[in-house]
DNA sequence: CGCTGTCCGTGACAACTGTCACTGCCAATG
DNA sequence: CATTGGCAGTGACAGTTGTCACGGACAGCG
């Protein structure tokens, strides 16, 4: 049989979850599954919410985060094309433990958890996998409780900007360079304080010369400078 | 065959990764693992260390905790008869995430990796039981990041409070009491701060009425204000 | 073209946090 | 019984954090 929904089939067969499944099983859940499109900012579901089945990005990416009842967030994590979200609840059968949004437009693929389950009983390797990802996301968030319990908002924002230069940025003359894609209002809620701090702190970084800011373009001009920043009282 | 380790197979048995095991499966882990003893504050491992293999606690207590450079600590977990510790490790490969000390005196049993790992392959079922303790410490670390994140020093103490007064408290004449078994010091890593702070902060309840202190027994006076204190800008 | 909404930057301020230094208490130890 | 070490409490202080309020830049839209 030809696969009903060829671009749902390989968005399945980019999640490590699902990646060593036979053709026929994911198939099924390609057929099985429920596509749903977000706007960007658009909430997926909430902490707390009782939980409906696995979501599979597709394309765009999605946010995690928890949000105090004054409305400041804090970010878990963000996951792109491939990454399965809310495995957790999925097989521990218990509410999600935090929120998800959109961060950008995103096609998701929700599997319900029944299909899920019944895949597993035939496939108990699953099981593994599941560990191996919920391991990951154990691994950084006892990250960022070390960052915050230990690390001031300076240092939480230099090694952000580090995190960004590694991932997306671009040698230049001038330094590392690379585009803030984020507000700075979202980057206060990935280290944990709020949009002033972040604008005073890049500021300070600036007229300390660590960086140089031109509009939303970072330029790290001393990096050794900056990476001691990160090692500093950590 | 008698088991040649009774006491040590009760403690087995008491594990819930284990606890559905065949008898004779235990009897093998309980004659392979190894015993060990650790005074109070000796350390079992520590974050980095490469994984020797899963440790059982027989009795005592273990805290599991991150340290800083400049040595302050904060605790992730503290686990008591019947808990695993270092899952995560064993079966993701890693390193360990976070460093062990014997909160109180403690036997713990230590099975070895290749041990573990050959009985489940076994027993399939044994992974699904990893995946929820470890979703457990999931779901706690993401409380301690939102509590880290969007609470005061006095909010977190409150909160410690309540919930010692909820698992070891007695209903007085005077309001629920309890005594305090461990340091300000060691009080403060639990909450992410440091010891004066703590000193300061009971004081301030004490002043505000919600709490009385007599030696290192706490009586909490006014129920309502002191849960009060922990819903308020959570 | 003016309006509107969003975002950035910044000053002022209050509160909170953490450090250092010192004191006193208590229990264990020799 | 004197000494020692660990722990609690506290004053003083500097630095950090968060809030509020405001002004300006800019894009999109009617």
């Amino acid at each position: 049989m030809a696969p009903s929904h060829p671009e749902r089939l390989a968005a399945l067969k980019k999640v490590p979850l699902l990646a060593d499944l036979a053709e026929g099983d994911l198939e099924f859940l390609a057929s099985a599954a429920l596509a749903r499109h977000f706007e960007s900012g658009e909430m997926i579901f909430s902490e707390g919410d009782p939980c409906e089945g696995l979501y599979v990005v597709e394309s765009g990416a999605v946010k995690i985060f928890t949000i105090a009842p004054s409305g400041r967030e804090q970010v878990l994590a963000v996951d792109g094309p491939g990454a399965s979200i809310a495995e957790l609840p999925v097989f521990d059968g218990g509410d999600y433990p935090a929120s998800a949004s959109a961060a950008e437009a995103s096609d998701l693929l929700l599997i319900r958890k029944k299909d899920i389950r019944a895949l597993c009983l035939e496939h108990p390797e699953v099981a593994l996998k599941v560990l191996r990802v919920v391991s990951a996301r154990l691994r950084r968030l006892v990250s960022i409780v070390e960052e915050l319990s230990f690390t001031t908002v300076q240092h939480r924002l230099a090694a952000y900007l580090l995190r960004e230069a590694r991932s997306g940025g671009e040698g230049t003359p001038r330094g590392i360079e690379f585009t803030l894609t984020i507000s700075n209002q979202e980057l206060a809620s990935h280290i944990g304080t709020v949009r002033e701090l972040v604008s005073r702190n890049l500021s300070r970084l600036q007229s300390a010369g660590l960086i140089k800011l031109e509009g939303r373009t970072v330029i790290i001009t001393d990096l050794q400078a900056l990476e001691a920043e990160v090692r500093n009282e950590q």
